[in-house]
DNA sequence: GACTGACCAAATGACTAAATTGGTCAATTC
DNA sequence: GAATTGACCAATTTAGTCATTTGGTCAGTC
């Protein structure tokens, strides 16, 4: 006796995946999963819950990529950087995303966006958390972890992926971790011109 | 006897400014302008011309405010703020950016879109030069100053901008100066923590 | 009672005729 | 005769129509 429901769970992973959510259609997924297309709806109440399910599932696993960057044993802003770059780089490695991004680029599926806004925000939540602890701790100065942190977001992301868009290349790892030192760590002022 | 190019720029600035590039039409400037259509192309190789001179005229006087914006007297962070923020927020009230960024959010429309892109080139060339001055004079750390302008804009973008809009509510004058000290000039690290 | 697929209203997309547009240039003006 | 113009043209865009597709339902099947 197969699971149906996790039969459709993975043919819809793979239809959002492959064609996005706007050209996801219930009876393509019905087809895929060897199931009648009222089926799903014995599961999902519509296609949005579907979408949400799979996108749940994504968020769960990144959060699961970034865990396992983590390494006790070492300082905690370079956990910080490599939690960082964890979850971006899957994020920008997974065909799910990939292909949501474009679909809000070409077709501004309200959907779609609201999904990597999700993905987004999760992203921001796990590294607000690692803040609210170094604070506890006194290893970075005060202030609000979520600020911090969407601004943290923002900048790795520009470092990492607005800079190749603007300038062709790609930072080197080298290159991307003395800005986050400048940025992020040290501080742009001189050691002697601190206000 | 009317100076018919100025009449041309001054209608072809209204019409861009109001109606954006893909919905101001030859015709239209024309006729606002009081010319013949024929007459524009005297001036004017075609419409993408005609709309890089209106752009030039922008950019020139958003550097205008930015040199407004510095102080002499005061430090070099204070000004690279002050400098930034005006041109951000010349960019960000005047009807003829805005009605750029409408539409290419809306339609997409490629000559709109490059057009922008050169505005903040702009103010990230403005910033570098700023940037390259501190540098010679040891007010801030060794760094690439294309790069780190380009960060730095981004950043305050991200700050004055982002925030707001997944927030809800903009940040105050003085919390955007706090993310702005905490983040480019003290960096985030405790003084006792630092790698 | 779990499951299905024919069925329906609503949304979408393909098609086309009509209107508009950027750009040209022969005629006109000063 | 230099400057100016607007009728004109090819090419694109738009608006309107209609056939197809889609998300979701539900009467019927196993």
């Amino acid at each position: 006796m197969v699971d149906r429901k996790q039969q459709v769970l993975e043919a819809a992973e793979r239809s959002f995946r492959i064609f996005g959510y706007k050209a996801t259609t219930m009876e393509k997924v019905a087809k895929d999963a060897n199931v009648g297309k009222g089926t799903i709806y014995t599961f999902f109440a519509d296609k949005e819950e579907l979408f949400h399910a799979i996108m749940e599932q994504f968020v769960l696993e990144m959060k699961k990529a970034a865990d396992n960057a983590i390494d006790h044993d070492r300082p905690f802003f370079e956990n910080l950087h490599r939690v960082l770059l964890a979850m971006l780089e899957f994020r920008q490695s997974h065909e799910l995303t990939i292909q949501l991004h474009y679909e809000v680029k070409v077709l501004g599926t309200p959907m779609a966006m609201e999904a990597l806004d999700r993905v987004e925000k999760a992203i921001c939540s796990y590294a607000a958390r690692q803040l609210e602890a170094a604070l506890e701790k006194g290893q970075i100065r005060p202030c609000d972890p979520a600020a911090a942190a969407f601004v943290l977001l923002k900048l790795y992301v520009t470092i990492v992926f607005d800079w190749e868009q603007k300038n062709g290349k790609r930072l080197t790892a080298d290159q991307i971790w003395d800005l986050i030192q400048l940025f992020v760590i040290d501080g742009l002022a001189a050691d002697g011109a601190k206000r």
